[in-house]
DNA sequence: GCCAACGTTGGC
DNA sequence: GCCAACGTTGGC
């Protein structure tokens, strides 16, 4: 099972949002590296969720249900999109500021290129994070 | 509001 | 194939 970070502007689709609708469609990705990252999760993969821009911390954990089929939201249908269902809010908030304090996660995507939406993370980091947010990393 | 990083487009 | 111009993302 993989670990991965999926953004999210609030302002387009927030953790309430997920929340409140569960199983959703994770469309929208219009960048290559992103969508390979989209391409090669599996069904149970967990994915931590990150507010950018507004909150600009990491809320929630979701899991991945369908893996990679046609994003309905693309008119040319050349990209894809995958299902994640919602699976536990974290306890605290990781906001970007702690990550960017913590000389141990300064290597991960989200840190070294800040425009990955979809991006993987090791279980090091996962667990770490995870640990950050009180919460257990239920690997 | 600004800017760095980076992707895309189009002229040559 | 190169590169300037431009658009977008996302942090500050």
């Amino acid at each position: 099972m993989a670990l991965w970070l999926i953004k999210s502007e609030p302002a387009a689709w927030s953790w309430a949002d997920q929340v409140r609708d569960g199983t959703t469609a994770w469309t929208g990705v219009r960048n290559h590296q992103a969508s390979r990252n989209l391409r090669t999760m599996q069904i149970g993969d967990q994915a931590m969720f990150y507010h950018s821009v507004t909150g600009k911390e990491i809320v929630g954990i979701v899991r991945v249900t369908r893996t990679a089929y046609p994003d309905l939201t693309d008119s040319d249908g050349r990209w894809i999109c995958v299902d994640v269902t919602t699976d536990r809010p974290l306890p605290r908030p990781v906001t970007l500021a702690e990550i960017k304090a913590t000389p141990a996660l300064a290597e991960i995507p989200l840190i070294r290129q800040s425009r990955l939406s979809v991006m993987p993370l090791s279980e090091e980091h996962w667990t770490l994070l995870c640990h950050m947010a009180g919460a257990e990393p239920a690997l």
